[in-house]
RNA sequence: GGGCGGUUAGCUCAGUUGGUAGAGCGCCUGCCUUACAAGCAGGAUGUCGGGGGUUCGAGUCCCUCACUGCCCACCA
């Protein structure tokens, strides 16, 4: 619990009498309704809530999403259709259901909430589906857990019983994770909230499933596989990691069979030789040439089974003989590199460790022993039979389970895997009504097409089409509204297919999908193009259970959509459903399109596979995540997703080209969050940063306003807690800010004004017309910029300032530049609205008419006019930069734009309002100029002032000399200077000013006239270090321009503008050294 | 073994076609200036990792070295 100060406590006592305001009534007095110090907590929760309630982000599928136009612009080609006009989609990456919400996921949300804010604030049609992942070892091991604290285990519980208790667990923790993502404001439709073993997701797995089988992409063997002896299960390569670890080497002699002597084998792991069958050695190898073909007696293989086991020398090129001895042992059933030459030399596979990695040889002195214990007896007895030759040292890259760390056992198994070199084959006939198909019974080995895990058992090169097959021949043509096709046979003949993993090339490098950073382009290719077959069984419980039944009658397999009664093949009545379950990563790849309703929900009724909701939101637009799982999910979803939505039609009938199977058409990955010390933050360094608990110290909005700000892409975020205090500061700014405003809103209405707000049928009006809140169109209301032709100073460079910045944030965010577009807010709100604008305005708002102050009744009236000119321009700038900060601080801008409104605002929310745009305010670069200027004079007097000791409450004069560009605007600055520099009078001299209570830029010389209390030695020190710096530079500047070769090459606005600056700079040189003259 | 990043102020980081370096925090000084002390004003701070090259000109492009992080990989 961080302490609190009496302060905050005192507020919160304050606070929580608070009424909030809605948008039921209005109310009279905005002012009021602000408490006086920025609370987050007070404020973020209610409208967390607020919005999910009102269901602002919810964007329903229509029927009419159907039927939608082909549009084909006049001449050109057709265009890509998009179903929605407008629409801009982000499926969100599904956190675990098991999860907390950690760095990485608000970064990840935050990054998505910012662009699908703004995107909804442009008019489109932004929807944002979120949902969770079953995560199937993750929330398997969480449940098996809490069953071992419970004393128990899931073999005892039993499978469905097993599963029971995991959903159980489910519908108890599993929205946590959810309600924290609220908590965070994401602006997600959760109406389309999916979790991925929900019914209907279940069947579109299924689907896809038997699709795979039937276009024979998907087949069963036996295979090494990464298996993890801790879950027992097989995982995928990505999910193994690799670690350096010291290791040994063993020299071990085997003897020649006909006892002529000896060959001395090297290996990392004797205790898999129980399970060697060969010997290997490099055929170019001298040293053994002549062994090549002989028996070798293996050692040991007595003990473990009763007879001494022969073994051959065989010869093959993967041994190496510059490694260890040049002779290698092979154990093909616990090793892919063995497993590989086995299948060359047709070797058997003898299987030595069950499933938890412990030797199975029954009647040996090794059964039952860890893998590890093994090792140490193996050695010992090898050492006792005079047959261990040698230990070496060595540095060895062990592969270790990334989910439980368990040290991988490679290990040969039945597996299934999904075929991705490989083109489809057209599917069997097959009624619609899903009875069974089958395959053929063989164990499954005959379909090997590419290998999977381990290269080099064959197949693995299959050839890849080079150039995708041209989609189509012009000549079809599909008239608009046609009936869709039939999708069975799929859109593109089946001829013409290519293998998942060319699709997925083909989809990145023909550009259908853009990268940013653009770098990962390559090692998405990189991997893409070296990717082997993916097996995606796994042995575990939890998961979408692999729909094909097994038949102990004939080993036949049938793999269906609905239960099977029989075998397909014998028709064997008694046939079990494979046990295996898939990875968890083959149902979230089908997500873009089965959280879209594919496959339509009832085929039966020959319903195309276009949905609506397809048709309007497919592909999405943009994928934004974290590189961590570019293979996992990334790719694969590209994989799935070409494949699969290559068979669903184009809304208009038309075949669907690979640009619109994409999954999505832009995918940004952003860095990792780490802490501070930019350490990758681990449960086990305890070094992980809760984003709630950093979120109730300082704010949603400054945690996503940090990690915005931080989010520059291709670097790792050092996640700050002092940038986030920073940024709550900043958010305590806009608050009084507000409250200033306010307070003049207030002060306005007591003096009979009434305050303008910005309405639609203002100028510049900043809304956008909704029929509805759900569902409805929006529409953007182009609005004339704000005339602001004869008003003061401070208004029309406010004004032109907001243009220029709003501008700038849009190409920021158009580039996914984040940290970009958030210090661009900030500098404009903080640094120009609140520093400059209004401490000017001030003067403006004069509505205490005095009749000191202002002695006739025009005075006072010209005085109310200019302070609701002011405030109008105020109040118009300041919803403006609430709207362009709503996107980055939702909470913040959301509360006090109800409050300008005094609760009847005209939206039901700012998310719901136009994001300003830079011609909604005219680019008054004469006003930015001026202001510069002034702004420059300011700031020197001011320096100046400090230097000299001028009290800060009290004025001075000025004596100033100047251009005319100064000089000419200077009596409409008087007040300006006078508040913001305290200058009572104003001097203008003819001649150059120079002295120890002058300041000299390139525009002006300006002295303040105070009785000199300067300390001489400081500013002689001050002036002397200046003049060295000046001489120097204008030393190197004349050095420059004399280069003939310089001013010949360089351009010419390069040259000019080097001559100017070097002229000014002698212009203050010259200055500085007059300065110092007068000072001794 | 391959590949990709990073190295800029005390700290965390920007720096988009090469034109002579910025922000926030921190630090120093002075201010309770009626929106804000979570504030205001003023101030100090860099051989842009080392070396070489291209160029009139390099933080920016090329080479090289050093340090550092990450990804991929079947070497027993």
């Amino acid at each position: 619990m961080p302490a609190k100060n009496p302060q905050e406590n005192s507020r919160n006592a304050k606070e929580t009498k608070r009424e909030v305001p809605l948008n039921d009534a209005p109310q009279s007095a905005p002012g009021t309704q602000l408490p006086k110090a920025y609370d987050p907590s007070l404020i973020e929760r209610h409208w967390a809530e607020r919005w999910v309630a009102e269901r602002l982000f919810e964007v329903p599928t229509l029927d009419s999403d159907y039927h939608v136009t082909p549009r084909r612009p006049l001449g050109g080609p057709r265009e890509a259709e998009k179903g929605r006009a407008n629409a801009f989609t982000i499926l969100l990456p599904p956190p675990n259901v098991t999860g907390r919400l950690h760095m990485g996921h608000m970064l990840n949300q935050t990054e998505m909430d910012i662009l699908m804010r703004w995107h909804r604030m442009l008019g489109e049609t932004a929807l944002w589906v979120p949902g969770t992942d079953h995560a199937g070892i993750a929330t398997q091991m969480m449940v098996e857990r809490q069953l071992a604290a419970e004393g128990t285990d899931r073999k005892a519980l039993g499978r469905e019983a097993f599963e029971q208790r995991v959903w159980d667990w489910k519908r108890q923790y599993g929205s946590a994770i959810s309600d924290q993502m609220k908590r965070l404001g994401v602006s997600v439709d959760w109406s389309r909230e999916y979790f991925t073993m929900d019914e209907r997701l279940s069947l579109a797995v299924k689907e896809a499933f038997v699709r795979l089988w039937e276009q024979g992409l998907i087949y069963r063997g036996a295979y090494i596989v990464n298996w993890d002896p801790i879950q027992q299960t097989a995982v995928s390569d990505l999910e193994v990691t690799h670690e350096e670890r010291p290791a040994k080497l063993y020299h071990v002699r085997y003897p020649f069979a006909d006892g002529s002597g000896s060959i001395v084998i090297a290996t990392t792991r004797p205790e898999t030789m129980l399970g060697d069958v060969a010997v290997a050695v490099n055929p170019n190898d001298e040293r053994y040439k002549e062994a090549i073909g002989k028996l070798v007696t293996l050692p040991l293989s007595a003990a473990a089974a009763h007879a001494d086991r022969n073994i051959p020398i065989v010869a093959d090129e993967w041994a190496n003989p510059e490694f260890g001895t040049g002779a290698v042992k092979v154990t093909p059933a616990h090793d892919p590199n063995d497993f590989a030459i086995g299948q060359r030399h047709s070797l058997p596979s003898l299987l030595i460790m069950d499933e938890t990695a412990h030797i199975d040889l029954p009647g040996s002195p090794y059964h039952g022993l860890d893998r590890f214990a093994a090792r140490e007896k193996i050695v010992a007895d090898l050492e006792a039979a005079g047959l261990l030759v040698g230990i070496h040292d060595h540095k060895h890259a062990i592969a270790l389970s990334q989910r439980s760390g368990a040290v991988i056992e490679p290990r040969l198994s039945m597996q299934w895997f999904l075929a991705v070199n490989k083109k489809p084959e057209a599917p069997n006939q097959h009624n619609s009504t899903g009875a069974p198909s089958a395959r053929g019974a063989d164990g499954g080995d005959e379909q090997r097409t590419g290998a999977p895990s381990v290269r080099g058992a064959d197949g693995g090169d299959e050839q890849r089409p080079g150039a995708p097959s041209e989609l189509r021949s012009g000549g079809k043509e599909h008239s608009p509204g046609a009936p869709f096709m039939s999708d069975r046979q799929g859109a593109h003949g089946w001829d013409e297919r290519n293998s998942i993993a060319q699709n997925a090339i083909d989809a990145v490098h023909q550009g259908h999908i853009k990268f940013t950073p653009e770098m990962y382009t390559k090692t998405y290719m990189e991997w893409m193009n070296n990717i082997h077959d993916w097996c995606i069984s796994r042995q575990l419980w939890w998961g979408h259970r692999i729909p094909a039944w097994h038949c102990p009658a004939c080993h036949g397999i049938t793999v269906s959509r609905d239960t099977p009664t029989a075998c397909s093949a014998c028709g064997d009545t008694h046939i079990e459903q494979s046990t295996d379950v898939l990875d968890t990563w083959f149902s979230s790849g089908l997500l873009p399109f089965t959280v879209f309703d594919w496959p339509n929900p009832t085929p039966d009724t020959g319903a195309p596979l276009l949905t609506p909701a397809l048709a309007a939101f497919y592909p999405t637009s943009l994928l934004v995540t974290g590189f961590d799982i570019l293979f996992f999910w990334v790719a694969r979803m590209i994989m799935l997703g070409c494949h699969f939505m290559l068979d669903v039609p184009m809304p208009d009938g038309s075949p669907r080209p690979l640009a619109e199977a994409v999954p999505f058409r832009e995918v940004y990955i952003h860095a990792l969050v780490r802490d501070a010390n930019r350490e990758k933050m681990s449960k086990t360094k305890g070094n992980v940063i809760d984003p709630i608990e950093i979120i109730e110290r300082f704010g949603t909005d400054a945690v996503r306003f940090t990690l915005a700000s931080m989010a520059s892409p291709g670097t790792d975020i050092a996640f700050s807690e002092a940038r986030t205090e920073g940024y709550r500061a900043f958010a305590n700014k806009i608050w009084n800010a507000a409250r200033f405003i306010f307070m003049n809103i207030d002060r306005a209405r007591a003096a009979d004004i009434e305050v303008a707000l910005p309405t639609n049928s203002a100028p510049g009006g900043p809304f956008i017309e909704r029929s509805e809140m759900s569902g409805g169109q929006k529409k953007l209301v182009q609005n004339d910029p704000i005339p602001v032709p004869n008003d003061p100073i401070e208004s029309r460079w406010i004004v032109a300032r907001f243009s220029q910045t709003a501008a700038a944030v849009h190409s920021a965010l158009t580039a996914y530049r984040f940290d970009e577009a958030a210090s661009l807010v900030y500098q404009f709100f903080w640094g120009d609205l609140c520093d400059w604008y209004l401490e000017i305005v001030k003067l403006r708002l004069n509505f205490d008419i005095t009749a000191e102050a202002f002695p006739t009744s025009e005075d006072s009236e010209r005085a109310l006019a200019a302070a609701n000119t002011a405030l109008t321009t105020l109040v118009t700038v300041f919803d403006a930069a609430l709207r362009l900060l709503s996107p980055f601080m939702p909470f913040l801008t959301e509360e006090i734009w109800h409050a300008l409104y005094s609760g009847a605002p005209p939206a039901k929310s700012i998310a719901l309002t136009r994001y300003p745009q830079a011609s909604d305010f005219p680019a008054d670069n004469e006003a930015i100029r001026e202001m510069s200027l002034l702004q420059e004079l300011i700031v020197t007097i001011r320096a100046l002032r400090k230097e000299l000791g001028v009290p800060e409450k009290e004025s001075a004069p000025i004596r100033l000399h100047a251009g005319p560009e100064l000089t000419s605007h200077l009596e409409f600055h008087q007040d300006i200077l006078d508040r913001l520099a305290r200058v009572s009078e104003i001097h203008i001299s003819d001649k150059p000013l120079t002295g120890a209570n002058a300041r000299s830029t390139t525009s002006f010389d300006v002295a303040v006239v105070y009785a000199r209390k300067i300390d001489v030695a400081l500013e002689r020190d001050r002036l002397t270090k200046e003049l060295a710096k000046l001489d120097k530079q204008i030393a190197a500047n004349e050095a420059r321009l004399a280069d003939t070769s310089f001013t010949a090459k360089a351009p010419a606005h390069i040259v000019d503008g080097l001559r100017k600056q070097t002229a000014d700079l002698i212009t203050l040189r010259d200055k500085t050294r007059a300065a110092l003259d007068s000072l001794s």
